[in-house]
DNA sequence: CAATAAAATGACCGTATGGTCAGTGACAAG
DNA sequence: CTTGTCACTGACCATACGGTCATTTTATTG
């Protein structure tokens, strides 16, 4: 069925306004967002938010799922679809770097994101930790492969996770210069180091 | 010269109100943070919050600025003194941990601080940054010593500060069981292993 | 174009909270 | 005991902000 004028108008001012609440939460944060802000970066009034968003709450709560969503949809096609281990962790270092440079003010609100809505809390932390799992699954399986040393999976899945997330946030403060491709090769490299069974001498 | 009676109680008072406001704005973060709140939990009333600061800001900025600059020190120390980079490596860890243990409140400041109070943001993140560099030059210098592969020491640096924090953000947050020298012993093992040169197959 | 419906507006309201200050009382000095 | 000082109090104020709704603007229909 064909939208109607009025659903694409309804769309348009939709993604405007999440938009604009991103940027807005992203500088000040949950309890420092302002509705009227958010409604002037929009360009609209502030009546008209209620009309898409039952208040700042929800609101709030529509940014995070649309781009924690999206984060989680990513990393996980391009880990999955890729074959080796190795090629797994580059694959999530890299998506998560390109996410990053792409979409700072989404991350901005990430870091911030630690304890807020406790509610919804577990939602969000099934996303943020399904990635990882699935790199302890792979990390898991080559070990037992034998294809590199004897670690804990877990553990070193966040590890990954962990120095991803710090080489994005320097990325967002304006320090490291490389390409996200050089970045991630890097962090690949590292980790490698850290699993690979017996490097030639 | 002795302190007098009055001292005591102003440094007594004093010291309540930030353990108070540490507890606060660790719950609510700044913005969210509530005087009458941190008035009630220091058992005084809101005025004398004002006896012995500005405002909300100097309050906030007295706790940052008291806890990180603690962190700070004893990181420094106990890398510094430590005499191999792998000692340094385990200290720094180990320091960080043990911080983490004690003074959850603080760490969970930490983690939202990332962007408010722009004005001494620079103090803040030379104070983050000066332990870690201390790390980087020993990493730097063993490689010149041929101890350790030719890594990037800086990253290298940052990396290991990175797996420390997420794996403080993990006991915050109840996961994570064991002591806090396993998970030292475990993430020095783990960094060790993508340094050295040619472990013994 | 008129009539009607739908969408958008922004002045307004109530509440929460940072900050103030006139008043209180505990304590020290004589 | 009297007096003076000063840390302390909490009622009070001004402001900011989330949320509402009567009114206005825009779109649709006949």
């Amino acid at each position: 069925m064909k939208k109607t004028k009025q659903e694409i108008v309804a769309d348009y001012r939709r993604s405007a306004i999440l938009d604009a609440a991103r940027t807005v939460f992203a500088r000040r944060g949950f309890a420092g967002g302002i509705l009227d802000e958010i409604a002037q970066e929009a360009g609209i009034a502030k009546g008209t938010l209620y009309l898409y968003f039952k208040g700042k709450e929800e609101l709030y709560k529509a940014v995070l799922d649309h781009d924690m969503r999206t984060l989680r949809q990513s990393t996980l096609n391009r880990v999955d679809a890729a074959a080796t281990l190795r090629e797994k962790i580059a694959a999530f270092t890299l998506v998560r770097l390109q996410n990053g440079d792409a979409r700072r003010e989404f991350f901005r609100i990430m870091d911030q994101e630690q304890q807020n809505l406790t509610m919804t809390r577990t939602q969000y932390s099934d996303w943020v930790r399904e990635p990882v799992e699935h790199l302890a699954a792979a990390i898991a399986e080559a070990v037992s492969r034998g294809e590199i040393r004897d670690v804990p999976a877990e553990k070193v899945a966040w590890n990954i996770a962990d120095i991803t997330r710090g080489a994005i946030q320097r990325r967002l403060m304006g320090r490291s210069s490389g390409t996200v491709e050089e970045e991630s090769d890097y962090l690949t490299g590292f980790v490698w180091a850290a699993l690979e069974k017996s490097p030639a001498p």
